[in-house]
DNA sequence: AAAAACACTTACCTAAAGGTAACTACTTTC
DNA sequence: GAAAGTAGTTACCTTTAGGTAAGTGTTTTT
């Protein structure tokens, strides 16, 4: 896979960035984090947070119990996206006043 | 749609940045896009022609004939998105390198 | 006059992403 | 001992992306 696909693909999906979003901001139980990110089900939520454990974004955590709990945690790597994210964002809602102020014949 | 969402959604797809590169390589009539784009069909292009004309990126050029000739162009304002593909193609080729360096359990 | 090129469109199919709801196995609280 | 919580899994369905192949209408070359 070409590298720009390869890193398209890691961000890409519904959930994958609210997920990260969410963790980062003080989830850490899986249950947590499905209640932080609305909308999202449990079968999506755990498959992607293998995608991410897959990509080094993520650290899933067993602590021996009892009781035994399961963590999520970001991983410094994760922070490499940061400057990514922002020109995403800036240009992306940049994009959007372009799109609004300039209308195409179909809308 | 999150600004961010919005920004994916018009790099993403296997075939947008192939294209824009393609036009920009000096590809400009249907036909010659198709041929410089390898494993691409007819209909995807077309599909794909009219999104990134819908976002801006590009134009369609109809020349009054005889013959009449359509051409599709790069607007400038396609050249914003250099510094994110710039970006985004060197954390990609960096992550394939990690990610060959430390194999995941199930590979 | 026939054949090929050009820029598509249409119909049909497969695969991947995502959603819904029920279920599992274990633990903990009431 | 029943109910609720935790961290998922499973089966099934719909939507979206993408692929294949044939067809369309116009023009241009042979």
């Amino acid at each position: 896979m070409p590298a720009l696909r390869q890193a398209l693909t890691v961000l890409n999906g519904k959930w994958k960035l609210p997920i990260l979003m969410a963790i980062r901001a003080g989830s850490s139980r899986f249950g947590e984090i499905e209640r932080s990110v609305p909308g999202i089900s449990g079968k999506v939520l755990a498959k992607e947070l293998k995608d991410l454990e897959d990509h080094r974004l993520l650290q899933r955590i067993v602590h021996a119990g009892p009781p035994v709990a399961v963590t999520y945690a970001v991983l410094p790597y994760a922070e490499t996206l940061d400057p990514i994210i922002f020109m995403l964002r800036d240009w992306g809602s940049q994009h959007q006043r372009l799109l609004e102020s300039t209308p195409s014949v179909n809308t």
